[in-house]
Order: C-alpha cells, then sequence, then structure tokens
DNA sequence: CATGTTGTTCGACATCCATAGAACAATAAA
DNA sequence: TTTATTGTTCTATGGATGTCGAACAACATG
C-alpha cells in the first residue's frame, strides 16, 4: 500500500480547515478522534455511511491536514494532528470541538 | 425590496456556520465587517468578485445566520451577529477570525 | 492455499457551488 | 423626468462534492 500524502505545516489553509470539517460525516469523525485521543482504524468508530464514501472523508481530512494517517498491517491508524492545528490556528479546534460537543453529544458505543 | 429572511438562534447550526465561513471570499468579508464593527454597505468593502456573485455569497452569509443585513434607501446595509453567535457557539468566530487576520491582514483602503 | 478483514480506487450519478453577465427593481440625485 | 446608484434575480456554465456499489489490493488467519 502507498503511503499516505501529507500536507506539510505551511500548506494547511484556514479555509480548507474550516471546509473540511464544514461537513456533519468529517466534523463528527473528528469529534470522536478528539475524545479518544489516541490513533484509530476506521472500522472503530461509527458512521452512516458506506466504507468507499469514509475512505473518501478521511482522504478529505487528511489533505486538509487535520489527519494523520499511517498503516498498520491490514487497517489505517488515524490520528488529529491536534498540536500542529492549535500552533497554526489557536483555539479554533477546540472551540470547534466544544461546540460541536454542546449541539450534539457523542454517544458512546460499547 | 422584499425584506430578507433571517435564521433564528435556534436554526443556526455549526456545520452551516463553519461552511459559510470556509469560502475565501466570504471569509475576507466577514473579517473586514468584524474590523469596522458598524453596518457597512457592501460596495465599502472591496471584493475580488462581481457584484452578483457577491450578491450570493451575502446570501450565503445571510442565511447561515452570520450577518443580519437590512435595507435603507438604495444600499443594503450588513452588520455582524456577533453576540448571537459568540453565544450559540463560543469561541468559534473569534478564533476564527483571529486565524484569518493572522493568516492574512486585512489591508486598509482608504 | 483458501478465507476473512480492512480500506482504497474506480466509475457513475445527482447535487451543490462559485462565477459572471444581463435584465430588472427601488431609490436617490440632477 | 431622466440619469445614476445599489443591489437582487435569472440563466448559464464549469467544476467540485457526497454518495454508493463493485472491483481490487494487502495483510491476517484458518
Amino acid at each position: 500500500m502507498k503511503p499516505y500524502q501529507h500536507p506539510t505545516f505551511d500548506q494547511i489553509t484556514l479555509t480548507g480547515l474550516l471546509h473540511a470539517l464544514s461537513d456533519p460525516v468529517r466534523l463528527n469523525f473528528v469529534q470522536c478522534l478528539a475524545t479518544k485521543m489516541c490513533e484509530q482504524p476506521c472500522g472503530a468508530i461509527p458512521t452512516p455511511v458506506a466504507k468507499s464514501t469514509m475512505s473518501h472523508h478521511l482522504r478529505v481530512l487528511r489533505e486538509a491536514g487535520i489527519v494523520r494517517i499511517r498503516t498498520e498491517g491490514t487497517q489505517s491508524l488515524t490520528s488529529l494532528r491536534l498540536a500542529e492545528i492549535e500552533a497554526k490556528f489557536p483555539g479554533v479546534l477546540e472551540a470547534v470541538l466544544k461546540a460541536a460537543d454542546a449541539e450534539k453529544p457523542l454517544q458512546e458505543h460499547p
């Protein structure tokens, strides 16, 4: 499997970030990722869409610089680029995530 | 001229807000509006697009609940719904505007 | 080797979106 | 009244986007 392309710190843009977060499915995924705060395989996060659609969304999040993806075996592990985004756009992601959780709290899934 | 439709406080959504701010032209407009902190006619803010396009963008911002528009004579005055957005999504708009200004400071136009 | 798990990629499709020009509406100004 | 100002609406267009199923690839497991 070919390695994933990630934008560098300088290539991350604010509008790109906002656009990536403006989709409900993606925002929910990022929200879920933030509460776990550790690498997650796609399957570990419940989604309402087909896996091919989810793959597309993950690509968008990756190309926006929001997540970092690496493969391990058959699964691809996704993690938030929290520190970088905080360094680049202080307070933005934190406020958005807090607002997202206030608007629609994450439901736990056992 | 028929009055403008504005979403109520409850109808404003986070993804709608993020989407509206994810366009460079719109973000720049909001940024400009925030620094002036007073009602502005469209023409008072420099834009790189045609006026019909700008009218479309203002409609998007209005329908997302970000701006309030009223008419006075031939011009339509636009103002930020800052307090409401702050009440609904604390810190979000402030952080975004700060990040926008850090990324691309507004140029003054005399 | 055969099967299962996990994602990616590839069409395909419907929809949305940013853009612009032309026509129009409403008001202001001469 | 005629002209200018300001902005909206309509139509068109090219491009992006979200969605899915089917096929595929890579690895793990039986």
